[in-house]
This record gives C-alpha cells, sequence and structure tokens, in this order.
DNA sequence: TCCCGTTTTCGACTATGAGTCGGAAACAGG
DNA sequence: CCTGTTTCCGACTCATAGTCGAAAACGGGA
C-alpha cells in the first residue's frame, strides 16, 4: 500500500538587487514551519509538466514577462523533507533582469543570499543549489543575458557578474572574453557619464537572449577541421 | 479533483561495449508498448529517495557493484507521456566500466545508441538525455573513471573515449591533459604487447573514482593570488 | 580657458594550456 | 640482425585568458 505522493514544483527566483544576488521568498502564515520563508511554487497540475507548472505558479508571485530564464535543477525527494505527507518536488532556478522590479505580494520579499532569514523545509539547500548553477553557468554560456538589461555598459555588467560569482572581474577581460564569443555586441548608442563625470561609456547587448553553451570551452574538443575546402 | 500520480525513476545505463557505447534495455511483454524496449526503473519506494531507488531497482537488473556512477539527468513529466496513467519519471545516467559484463535477466539486453531498436514512451529521449550529459562530462570532470577498469594503458583509454565522444581523440593530448590535472596517474606497471608486437604499455589509473569537476576548467575565474606568501 | 580628477577604452604584453607532429624507444617475429 | 608495430615523449604552434598602463572623453572648478 503506497503512501499518497504529491508533487510540487518549487522555484528559487534570483535577482541582483542593489549590488547583491538575492532570492525571492514568502513568509508561512500557517504550521508546518510557521513564520519561515518558503520558496514560491506549488502542486502540480493534471495537465501541465513541471516547466509549465513553475512558470504558471511564478505568475501568482511576479510577473511573468519578467522572468527571462527557468531552468530545472533537480529533485528533491527525500521521503521526510516534508513532515506529515510523502511530497516529491521538483527544484527550479528562475532569473530576473536586474532592471525590473516586479511587484510582489505582502507575504513576499526578496532576501540576499549572504544572511538569508529562517527558510522552510529543505529550500535553503534548493537556493544553495540554484546558485552554484548560476555561478557555474554564468562562465561558460552566455547566461548573463537572464540577469542584465536589453542594453547595458560594460562596468554595469561587471557589477552584475562580481555579485553573482562572488570574486573580483576586470572589465576589460570580461568585455573581451565575452565579445570573442560573439556573445556581446555593441548597439553604438553611450550611456551619459555620471555626477562625476568620465568618459561616456559605450552601451552592450547580448546577441542572444536564449541559453546557448559554447562549444569552445569543452577541452577534449573535436579535431580542427583546417578550412573546409571549395568545391573541385 | 487530481488526478492520481505515480512517480519512477529510470535509468539509461550506458557501457562500452566492443568499442561502442550501449545502453542497458529490456523488452516489455505486455501493454502499453508491448515488445518495445524500455529502461530499467520503476516505481519510487515509500521510504526511499529517488537516488536510492534507482540503484535499488538497478540492482534486480545487474549487480550494482559494477554501476560506478549514477547521476540525476533530468525529470520528464509530460501529461501524456504514459498512456492511461499520469507518471512523472526521474531519470539517471548510470555507468558501468567496461571491462564488466554483468549478467542480465532473459528479456534484458544491451544496444548501441547508433541503431537503437523501437523504445517504449519517451525512453529515447532519456537515452538521448544521458549521452548529452556524458559527453559534456567526460571533457571537464573525471568522468572517465567510470567508464574505464581500475587499470588501463592510454590507447585503451582512447578508444574509450572515442567511443563515447563520437570524435577522433589523440592519445598524447588526452594522457597530457588528464594527467596534468592530476586526474590520472602512472601505475608503475606494464601491460604486455599484443600479438604483433610493439612497445609495452604503462598502465594508468584514475587518481579519484568519485566525480569531481575540475575548477581550472572555468572561464572568468577569480584573479590569480600570485604566490601566498610566508609567515612574518 | 585651462587644469584636474574620473571613468572608460583599447592596445600590448604575458601566461597557460590545448592541438599537432615526428622521431626515439621498446617489443615480436623471422 | 633486420623489419614492422606500438607506445612514448619532447618540441612546436596556436588559441585564448589574465594583466597592465597609457590614451581618450567627459564634468567641474580655478
Amino acid at each position: 500500500m503506497a503512501r499518497p505522493t504529491e508533487h510540487e514544483v518549487l522555484a528559487a527566483v534570483l535577482q541582483i538587487r542593489e549590488g547583491s544576488l538575492q532570492v525571492l521568498a514568502w513568509q508561512r502564515a500557517r504550521p508546518p514551519d510557521e513564520g519561515r520563508w518558503a520558496l514560491p511554487g506549488g502542486r502540480l497540475g493534471d495537465d501541465e509538466d513541471v516547466e509549465r507548472s513553475v512558470r504558471r505558479q511564478l505568475a501568482e508571485k511576479v510577473d511573468v514577462r519578467e522572468v527571462t530564464h527557468v531552468e530545472q535543477i533537480s529533485v528533491f525527494s527525500s521521503p521526510d523533507r516534508v513532515p506529515g505527507v510523502r511530497q516529491i518536488a521538483t527544484a527550479f532556478l528562475g532569473l530576473v533582469p536586474s532592471d525590473s522590479d516586479p511587484e510582489v505580494p505582502s507575504d513576499t520579499a526578496w532576501h540576499p543570499l549572504s544572511g538569508l532569514p529562517l527558510t522552510a523545509f529543505d529550500h535553503a539547500a534548493i537556493v544553495e543549489a540554484a546558485h552554484d548553477r548560476l555561478r557555474a553557468k554564468l562562465s561558460y554560456t552566455n547566461l548573463g543575458f537572464a540577469l542584465a538589461p536589453r542594453e547595458f555598459t560594460i562596468s554595469a555588467l561587471r557589477g552584475l557578474y562580481v555579485a553573482a560569482l562572488g570574486h573580483p572581474v576586470s572589465a576589460t577581460n570580461l568585455q573581451r572574453v565575452l565579445t570573442r564569443r560573439r556573445l556581446l555586441e555593441p548597439t553604438g548608442e553611450v550611456s551619459p557619464p555620471g555626477p562625476a563625470g568620465g568618459r561616456p561609456a559605450a552601451l552592450f547587448r547580448f546577441t542572444d537572449r536564449v541559453l546557448h553553451v559554447t562549444d569552445a570551452f569543452a577541452v577534449l574538443r573535436p579535431p580542427s577541421e583546417q578550412l573546409r575546402g571549395a568545391v573541385p
């Protein structure tokens, strides 16, 4: 006799706010874990897959159009992860660009990853896993597009990478690495200098706004094909 | 009224056999999809998480001790992926070293990834995803340990990488890349030459037999810390 | 108008590690 | 002892990341 099993989806929605990486959470008003902070999500519907479900449930917390990337992280399925019922969760990473400030319900707020309040169930581990995934993919994909505004200066982009990666990043190197992979391109426009003056910064955008891994990062790549000769 | 939902685990167990990458599958004897080939797996038990479950269920097909690596791939949750019931699957990649030949039940067999027979449900997509994951991780982790015997020659290892990656690999380069990352180390022993003679090949082993990503592969890494000065 | 501090930009240089190549080394067989 | 075979290993090239500093382009005030 199988214990009744429920399936839920949960999302760690991350955004860079005021220079630090923050996560969206809501405070539980009822037991179990009353008062603790939980990730948005809920039960999987009958006619949707997990990805559709998490997007639907996020729409109840923030405007979906502001979530620029959603990605499956892992299944959390420990038998006692939620007291009482057998509940299996598919966890997601969600990203919101730094220039949007979605309206959120009154029980919901952003929290910096460093210094999270008391979290419900195993949601802290989910946030951790989402952060790890973000750090990894920032460095070998174009995932930066999901954190950045449509147009930005290199130093603004540098700030985003520093906040997400947690270590210094050279602006010169960042620009060169991203442009030579054709991930970044200049818009031609410039942004006016700040209050202290300074040279106006050129504006850039990501060439592609869907995830796409750079194949050149891989080691042990296929042999160089030299140049494919023209037809004889 | 929620439709009753079941949760199952499925594994694409891969092994290099006779120079080609093959997957373990069993032939369904009953509808639905009777006669088609399915991946090993089954229903999640009440007191186990998905990882324990897939290892348990694999034990019914092959000796678990021969599975050197198990890794979660993704959740497959399309509402109509299995006719009749609402069934959600957590898919895994499993690896078996090339020198073991586990006994399998009579309904079970290995099939080359190129030229799979008719597969049940969405299992072909799972195999595809597992293959992609294997290719990716072979090039920036030490995952090769899970495909290789405990000790091997460089050219034998090269054969495994060629079969798994699907493109030529230089033996010289393979050895250098893996040894400089401290993933490979010589045992000191040599293997006797083949029937045609030739110089005896040195034997190697993987230094670590658990998965472990090389941090040096990442681009945009933290700034060099030069040399940490000695204590004053 | 002319300095000056600020910020960005861009080139040059260095360092690291991957891909390639060819010759030397070590075996079996005749 | 010679030949064919396989492995080993050093040297070279090449691609790309990390570093540094000077020049460019602004605002503000003397």
